[in-house]
DNA sequence: ACACTTGTTTCATTATTTGAACCATATATT
DNA sequence: AATATATGGTTCAAATAATGAAACAAGTGT
């Protein structure tokens, strides 16, 4: 496509991109100034919006202060989303029985644009425990899945992202575009991520990639607080059970190759083939690819 | 608005509507089809969808077999839908504390429309359990949680549903609209419901309503298999637990009035006001309110 | 009482959507 | 092999649907 056409539908959709975790509501005036339209324009695209469900609109009776807000249309539709990466059920299993195992938070995260985004979470058991939201947004700089979904993006990205602006969360956020290069490449070697409260302090996470037949589609990651991964032993049993999992999924995904997931040149390729990654010829459709939007 | 104009976004979003739990991803073919529109036309709206996030394309290299799906973006989006329902958490919290209460599953559910959509889902901590997944539709005459929310639907609503076709997922599906009104009479009345395995067997769900200053705004269920719920003493327990939480959460949100919370005239109004609903001084935003689409 | 903001409608102008036809390519059938 | 029939993708004149300035109505703050 040239010219990246005006779009009608595209502004509309703009609209919906205004809503965040600390703005769940708009007014048509707020709405109007943020995406630089009309106010009438607005107005038209947001009441079309609600009449097709994906917005809710709550009127004050006749006057001012009508605000618009995300639908319940948008749940359902989320609901599909996940599920279309996981049509069979077969990660949501191997993230029960890793929560099972290991008494940590597991979650599911994969790519989307230059950002992650959290797609399966399952909750420990015990009352205690970090709760990661499913859909929530994370940056790919700052935590162990989300950094090991980086270390298997296209350059571009890894570019855009490590250019971008790098923000500290916590004092121990890497910052610094050199060494987040070489932990880019650690984790291409040994097919493994750990990182100690990047985003939130005294927690860590644990993380190993997912892959099919066509290459990394998402990462699988344990996350908890952090006395435990420092812990040598315990740190190695959950290292042990998530590298596991992951290879369990990778595998019925349709993965045939050497695991822990390397780069290629890091260790000998499997056999007759190029890359590490197989044809996948498992019959079954390629939903998870399709889901994740891989050309 | 008057006769419901064409639309170029409501073609858009129709699209999207198209997706399914037993249909994850379609074609530009199978689109075309479905909603009537011209081939070409179809291509360019799952075009911009894509462009916009709302939709991945999975392209078969040149070829044809290239298959749209629903985009991560719609899993963010769900996201904040559900958390504009409950912005402070006060729900959720509520919800866990019901769930290590009573060991079973919690549904916060909602309607949209003619149907009813489990927004929040907290499952119990034992190793075998129901699971109810978010953001999943359900019909609004079956089940507990469900049918209470329609005893308290506008009428047009309930007339709509029960002249619709009635499917009796199992045996005991109540699918005789005048035993269906008198079931709704019994919840108005006594501000509670339950159902014994009306979409799955040998399961039961419990519900109460959460309302707030303005009305009910959704339902607080108990779910799980159905052994628990026949036991009178235990039942009783379940039934106290749940009508406890329902009540401090619609106090919470401004809810000032009887309780249980019953139909006006079923019990004596409050004092001044005309109805059981207090105006809700609570400063706090109607984002919930908002949310549901309430007027 | 005044100025200001907000939601909503109108309407002539304009530009975007439209859709039949067409191309290229891959599979199924003869 | 050759043919037929799908598919995804593109083109272009016609016309439909989006546009946005202005005006209206109704509320709020000063």
């Amino acid at each position: 496509m040239r010219g990246e056409g005006p779009g009608t539908v595209g502004k509309a959709i703009a609209l919906l991109g205004l809503f965040d975790e600390s703005r769940l509501s708009i007014s048509i005036a707020e709405a109007a100034l943020a995406t630089g339209m009309p106010r009438a324009t607005t107005y038209r695209l947001l009441e079309q919006l609600v009449a097709a469900g994906l917005l809710t609109k709550r009127g004050v009776d006749g006057g001012r202060a009508t605000r618009y807000g995300p639908g319940l249309r948008l749940l359902e539709l989320g609901r599909l989303a996940a599920r279309s990466l996981d049509p069979d059920g077969v990660i949501r299993e191997a993230m029960e029985r890793l929560r099972d195992r290991c008494g940590e938070s597991v979650q599911f995260v994969v790519a989307s644009g230059d950002a992650a985004i959290y797609a399966h979470v399952v909750p420990p058991r015990a009352p205690i425990h970090l709760y990661v939201g499913w859909g929530r947004r994370a940056p790919l700089y700052a935590g162990a899945s989300t950094r090991l979904l980086l270390a298997w993006q296209p350059e571009a990205v890894v570019r855009r992202v490590l250019e971008g602006p790098l923000v500290a969360y916590t004092p121990h956020t890497p910052t610094d575009p050199g060494h987040l290069r070489a932990l880019l490449a650690e984790i291409r070697r040994t097919g493994y991520a750990i990182s100690f409260g990047e985003l939130v302090e005294h927690t860590a996470e644990m993380a190993a990639p997912v892959v099919d037949g066509q290459g990394v589609v998402g990462a699988l990651s344990l996350a908890g607080f952090e006395e435990r991964y420092r812990d040598p032993a315990i740190a190695a049993g959950l290292k042990a059970e998530l590298l596991a999992a992951a290879e369990e999924v990778s595998r019925r995904l349709g993965y045939r190759g050497p695991w822990p997931y390397v780069e290629p040149g890091s260790v000998a390729p499997p056999e007759g083939r190029g890359g590490p990654a197989g044809a996948g010829e498992e019959g079954g459709s390629d939903a998870l690819g399709a889901a994740i939007g891989r050309p």
